[in-house]
RNA sequence: GCCCCCUUGAUGGAAUUGGUAGACAUACAAGACUUAAAAUCUUGAGCCUUCCAGGCGUGCCGGUUCGAGUCCGGCAGGGGGCACCA
């Protein structure tokens, strides 16, 4: 009976030795080729959950294997550690927002700790960490001047729970991403930074990215939302002003039936002051605001202003102008011409309203009536003057032309991409480093003052901003008069936080928000790894951010994240109680495939699919539990194993068993072989037993497969391959000639190949292998080419493209050779039944194919 | 509604990018060891026909090809993103 894998022990130990001698320190050097590995930086909410080990394992495999190719590897972790539930924790359970974000910073620290991963400690950052966010808001001063900040009245989605404004992408289907609460409309005064002036670089740039995913690109692509169109403008009947307005369809012009404006726009606004009726339809449509059910099933409704446009370019024409709730203030211009005939919701509403439906463009395959449903597609314009026999797309063209000509319009290009809205009216957040004086203004506070420190004596007894309650914290001088005046006590959105971060890693102690070389010598990030619920909003920003510490000097580059890599989610089944209650996965038993008890009662629990670990449905699993029990090496083990890492996992303890026994049995293959290896440094034997050779042969082609797919990111496959290998070993003869050198080859091979993904393990094998080198240190195995062909090579033989047999064949035989051999098998002249030969295919290395 | 992706044994998945489908694991079954259990080891298995052997088989229908999980067209189911974006 072979002893036990003592995992508690050993991870300990090896910890410590890493600490202790620093080796995942990372120090700039020139001369070497660095490597930046970065996973997406947790919130500290308390405890770590599965996505991060996940998430931190599957950088670490990284990390580990391109510090033993060579390279100089960056590889920091850090706290994103603003944000609201510190709050929430502040007010619930009267701990400082402070103390909780520590507190849990040092638990999850903790935590990670014992996953054995090789961060460079030395450079944690925390942004709530005034070291840090002083550094953000010199940064902002520097965008701030350089142009890239504004502040305008703006409606805002305000969310009533968490007495704060958020931006567009926060509200969800009309409700606060974090409250869950309908969102109301406010006008405010807000801080943006101006994102849209990098509207056309950040899509044109998407295609640099060659190793992001496509679908990330394609979601980044959508969220921008170029469209090319032209601005028309409607000179109104009776009045001197025009009304402007937006069109992706300037080739329809001529099927033009009326002109809406958003409830919104300037001249709503203005006709609304004179006409009673009118301002209350604009009431109602305000009020009906955002909330889900109301997006989904708003019908359109109009009101007509009475006022008149002419069509700019038919002489006479004059068309309605409505207001219409469909038509969005912040896209465009806030206002339409409506084409019915080729235009879903004009269509609605001009069926509702009872308006005009033209036909402009003639689908190809003959009639449609477009005054019952609209035609949208590609297709000869007709009706339309000049226009008349062209396509769609050079009629687009040619009327953008005319129109400039007559100044009536032209073409445009307009984005869905708004600026970005950074203030939020909280407490635990970065100030934003500003000062409102009466008679200077908006004044930024000078550098030599930062940073504007978060003040720690603050109450969360009244709703809204404690900033903003505080007794004396925003009274202060003006930076410029001398004179009272009052801090600005918005704070930064987290996401500004974070859209630095990776640049800040470089150098985190720097007095600067990054220091040049050392942000010259690491940046970009080589690898990125995190969730794709960061698709857009993290990385567009960060991608902003970037461009913005270029243009004010900064940095280097425009893209931060050469490589990028979203890793699927953790997901388990979840569990009901027979009375309705979530139940942890411990708080069941599994009597048998479709019996599932609650153990405290012994009462039948309802089984729910599988879905993302999430606390709330309580289908979780403490990863501190996992390593409790099968140590880290196990838990990073499994979440490698048989699932690729972009897709969803899914969490079982039969999995994770599954890798335990793999780790216990390597232990025992190497720390405890029946018949002893060869020596360390033992000669290659002059003789090797076929079997041995083909062992000998299948250890450098896993070595090939491994770094390959360690590149590529399958590491589900590299495990499968590590497996073959194990098994191959096992089954070796240890007497046959030659066995025990290549059986040392072999597990010297093996650890080295497992050692990014259980590196306790691997250290542990590494030294009873005689070695008194630390494996994280030692360089990556090489494949010799030549081992990785062999001699001799089964052929398939096919009859009409259907398997018949085998051959064996020496490398790179030609038809001649293989010819008779695959004639020659009996099934195969059975396949094909006495009939004449008519062609022989022979694909050399891998198939014959006969055709009768 | 628009855009994108996916679909392979009981399960997770593999398949050198058009060349022996099901590697590797999980679950299962049988056996060995054990007083017993755990652990470990051995063996089995895509489905169908009784065996030798053969037939069928990568969501469904069709196509290209000597040969299709892989390429093309259509359909169905599942997932994701955006959503009154003019």
């Amino acid at each position: 009976m072979s002893g036990r894998y003592n995992f508690r022990e050993s991870e300990t130990k090896w910890q410590q030795l890493w600490e202790d001698r620093g080796v995942f320190r990372a120090v700039a050097d020139k001369a070497r080729p660095k490597y930046y590995v970065l996973e997406m930086f947790p919130y500290p909410s308390g405890r770590i959950h599965m996505g991060h080990v996940r998430n931190y394992t599957l950088g670490d495999v990284v990390a580990r294997h391109r510090r033993a190719l060579g390279f100089n590897v960056l590889h920091p972790m850090g706290w994103d550690a603003f944000g609201l539930p510190a709050e929430n924790a502040a007010r619930d359970q009267k701990i400082h927002p402070a103390k909780w974000t520590y507190d849990n910073i040092a638990t999850m620290r903790g935590e990670l700790k014992r996953m054995g991963l090789s961060l460079d400690w030395t450079r944690e950052i925390a942004t709530c960490h005034p070291g840090y966010y002083a550094q953000q808001q010199a940064l902002f001063l520097d965008f701030f001047a350089a142009g890239l900040v504004h502040r305008k009245e703006a409606f805002v989605n305000w969310d009533p729970v968490d007495q704060t404004v958020l931006a567009n992408e926060q509200v969800i289907d009309g409700k606060g991403w974090r409250s869950g609460a309908p969102v109301e409309k406010k006008k405010l005064s807000q801080w943006f930074f101006k994102i849209t002036d990098y509207a056309d670089d950040l899509l044109g740039a998407l295609s640099t990215l060659t190793r992001w995913p496509e679908k990330v690109r394609l979601m980044q692509d959508n969220w921008i939302g170029k469209s090319s169109g032209a601005f028309v403008r409607w000179p109104l009947v009776g009045r001197e002003d025009k009304v402007e307005v937006f069109t992706t369809r300037p080739d329809t012009l001529y099927g033009a039936s009326f002109v809406a404006l958003s409830p919104d726009h300037r001249l709503t606004a203005e006709l609304a002051a004179k006409d009673p009726n009118l301002a209350a339809f604009v009431a109602k449509c305000q009020s009906m605001g955002t909330s889900a059910v109301a997006i989904e099933q708003q019908e359109k409704l109009g009101y007509d202003t009475g006022l008149k446009a002419k069509h700019p370019l038919v002489p006479g024409l004059e068309v309605p102008v409505w207001v219409a709730n469909f038509v969005l203030m912040d896209y465009g211009t806030g206002a339409i011409f409506g084409c019915p005939g080729h235009d879903q919701r004009d269509h609605d509403f001009a069926s509702k309203y009872g308006l005009a439906i033209k036909c402009v463009v003639a689908a190809p395959d003959g009639a449609l009536d477009v005054t019952k449903e609209p035609y949208v597609g590609p297709g000869t314009i007709v009706n339309s003057d000049f226009l008349d026999g062209l396509d769609v797309e050079t009629a687009k063209t040619k009327v953008g032309a005319r129109l400039k000509e007559l100044g009536a319009g032209e073409p445009t290009t307009v984005w869905r991409l708004r600026d970005w809205l950074v203030s939020r009216q909280r407490y635990w957040g970065c100030p934003i480093p500003v000062v409102h004086c009466g008679s200077c203004g908006v004044v930024p506070v000078p550098k030599d003052q930062l940073p504007v420190k978060l003040p720690d004596d603050v109450n969360f007894d009244k709703p809204g901003n404690p900033l903003d309650h505080h007794p004396t914290w925003k009274h202060v001088a003006c930076p410029s008069c001398g004179k009272p005046a009052r801090r600005e006590t918005d704070t930064f959105d987290t996401f500004v936080d974070s859209s630095w971060y990776f640049a800040r890693f470089c150098s985190p102690r720097s007095d600067k928000p990054v220091d040049a070389d050392a942000v010259d010598y690491w940046m970009g990030v080589d690898q990125y790894v995190g969730g794709v619920e960061h698709a857009i909003l993290h990385l567009l920003y960060s991608r902003f951010f970037t461009r913005a510490m270029r243009k004010t000097g900064h940095v280097k580059l425009d893209e931060p994240f050469a490589g990028l890599f979203t890793q699927g989610m953790v997901c388990h089944e979840s569990y009901k109680s027979a009375d309705g209650k979530w139940l942890y996965p411990e708080e069941i038993e599994r009597k048998a495939e479709d019996l599932v008890i609650e153990t405290a009662t012994g009462k039948p629990v309802t089984v729910g699919r599988r879905e993302v670990m999430s606390k709330s449905k309580k289908n979780v699993v403490a990863p501190a539990r996992i390593i409790d029990e099968y140590g880290a090496d196990t838990a990073r083990l499994f979440m490698l194993s048989d699932s690729p890492p972009e897709r969803d996992l899914e969490w079982s303890e039969a999995g994770v068993d599954g890798a335990f026994r793999f780790i216990q049995r390597m232990w025992r293959d190497v720390a405890e072989p029946a018949v002893p290896f060869a020596a360390k440094d033992a000669a290659k034997p002059a003789a090797l037993a076929p079997a041995v050779d083909a062992a000998w042969r299948q250890i450098h082609k896993t070595i090939a497969a491994v770094s390959e797919n360690l590149e590529g990111f399958r590491f589900n496959v590299a495990v499968a391959q590590v497996r073959s290998l194990a098994n191959a070993l096992g089954e070796l003869d240890p007497n046959a000639a030659g066995a025990d050198w290549v059986r040392r080859q072999g597990y010297e091979t093996l650890v080295k190949l497992v050692g990014p993904m259980v590196p306790h393990l691997g250290e542990e094998l590494w030294a009873a292998l005689g070695h008194t080198t630390l494996l994280c240190q030692e360089p990556w195995p090489k494949a010799d080419p030549a081992l990785l062909v062999d001699e001799t090579i089964t052929l398939a033989v096919q009859v009409n493209g259907k398997l018949r047999g085998t051959i064996e064949a020496k490398r790179d035989a030609g038809e001649n050779d293989v010819r008779d051999a695959a004639l020659a098998i009996p099934t195969v002249q059975a396949a094909m039944a006495g009939k004449p030969l008519r062609k022989l295919i022979v694909v050399k290395n891998k198939i014959v194919n006969i055709v009768v």
